[in-house]
DNA sequence: TCAAAGATTTTTGCATACAAAATTTAGTTG
DNA sequence: CAACTAAATTTTGTATGCAAAAATCTTTGA
């Protein structure tokens, strides 16, 4: 008998679309405010339009891709006030799970989390700015994960998203950079003493301080658009 | 010249049906668990399916409905860790949400909420339920509109959506609604002192109870499940 | 009678075709 | 030459058709 070759029968092409396209968003191959051509990526994508005009309507419910009547879609540019709010609720959200992972996290996922945490010592130390960012994503899911609350999660995966779409990450000054480490290091404390308000604390501080370096980051590529990505 | 009479364009069909889709989600008019017959809703709906699917797609984004790979999309129909989940979260929202709005309040808006709350104490004297909700939803609308933050409250409102599809209204006892409406008096004082953390304070007690109102409703029916409109 | 296998029908998923709207281009007029 | 208009093209939005998968029904065998 031959083996099961062709077996998994690979999910639907409207869902691999959408994956590929968010990961185009969020990695920023597709620029914020550049505009969707169907015809276009369904050539790219290999696919007919309507799996992918079904994803990209995935992308606009989940708030990455904004819908013009009868002009088809755009990637969303955020204003300066909607990337304040959109803080203030990732804020909230990541507050709450940290609070809840503070409550419930347990002795092999904090373990995980202090083991982590060395690694990106080390990547800090050696001034490794992709290993940084890399370890740093992969606590703050691990952070989620021990809140133990999937729709907390999901909620905070799409809104950060959007945040995620403005690909801000390489303006990290010394300062900056240690006093995020320093922060890190109260999570654990504060994980570890299962303290929920110091916990809450110590993240919304930290984002509050993303949040200023990313406004601060904007403010100055408006400034000077040198060459502007998006159209 | 004719008057230009048909003038008004009219939204798109994909999101006419997404509205109405959505509403028949959240009024209970699709039971949670119902599967979703495409050749069927298109019938009642009057598209075709391209459109239909289209608005499916979007509110599956939204966590109203489930798709099922090569069988279609279903109602949510949340289990009571789901529940429990999602309450979390929309405390965490609605919180902040109250938070912000102790903040930013306008006094017009502040009128405006006492005036609603005069309206609800009526309804609530009259032991008029349904009024009563409306105008509490009203109140709690404009709690959201005062915190000024549009990407919380479209947050708030998708998040919250999956509960209202749970149709839980009239588990309302004298004693609960009495402390509901001690809450709500709480909540414009807070509001009025701008005390944000006593807004959040009251707003999740609020939830918690409406939370354990749920559970205990859900756990009754799930218990003796009658004329289960599910399926 | 029941169960399992197979055939039929239904339903979903995708591609294509067509219509309407928007955009672009060309042309015309002042 | 500018500006407005109109034609042509492109692009979006919707419907339809077809193939594959799932669900249902029927038949067959014990």
């Amino acid at each position: 008998m031959t083996a099961d070759v062709i077996s998994i029968p690979r999910a639907a092409l409207h869902e691999q679309v959408t994956q590929r396209l968010r990961r185009m968003l969020v990695e920023g191959h597709i620029a914020p405010g550049a505009k969707l051509n169907e015809r276009e990526l369904a050539q790219v994508l290999q696919v007919s339009r309507t799996p992918l005009r079904e994803a990209i309507k995935m992308l606009a419910a989940e708030g990455l891709v904004e819908l013009l009547p009868n002009r088809g879609a755009i990637a969303v540019a955020l204003s300066e006030a909607d990337v304040l709010n959109t803080f203030e609720v990732v804020a909230g959200l990541e507050g709450l799970s940290g609070e809840l992972a503070a409550q419930r996290i347990t002795d092999a996922e904090l373990a995980e989390i202090r083991a982590m945490q060395f690694e990106m010592m080390g990547a800090y130390t050696r001034a490794d700015l992709s290993n940084y960012y890399r370890i740093n994503s992969m606590i703050h899911c691990a952070i989620n994960a021990a809140a133990k609350n999937p729709v907390l999660t999901s909620a905070y995966n799409q809104v950060n998203a959007r945040l995620q779409a403005l690909r801000f990450r390489s303006n990290l000054n010394a300062q900056k950079w240690k006093r995020a480490v320093k922060e890190h290091e109260k999570m654990v404390e504060a994980l570890a003493a299962g303290d929920g308000a110091a916990m809450r604390a110590v993240l919304q501080a930290h984002l509050y301080d993303k949040r200023d370096a990313v406004i601060g980051q904007l403010r100055r590529t408006a400034a000077a658009p040198a060459t502007s990505a998006a159209r």
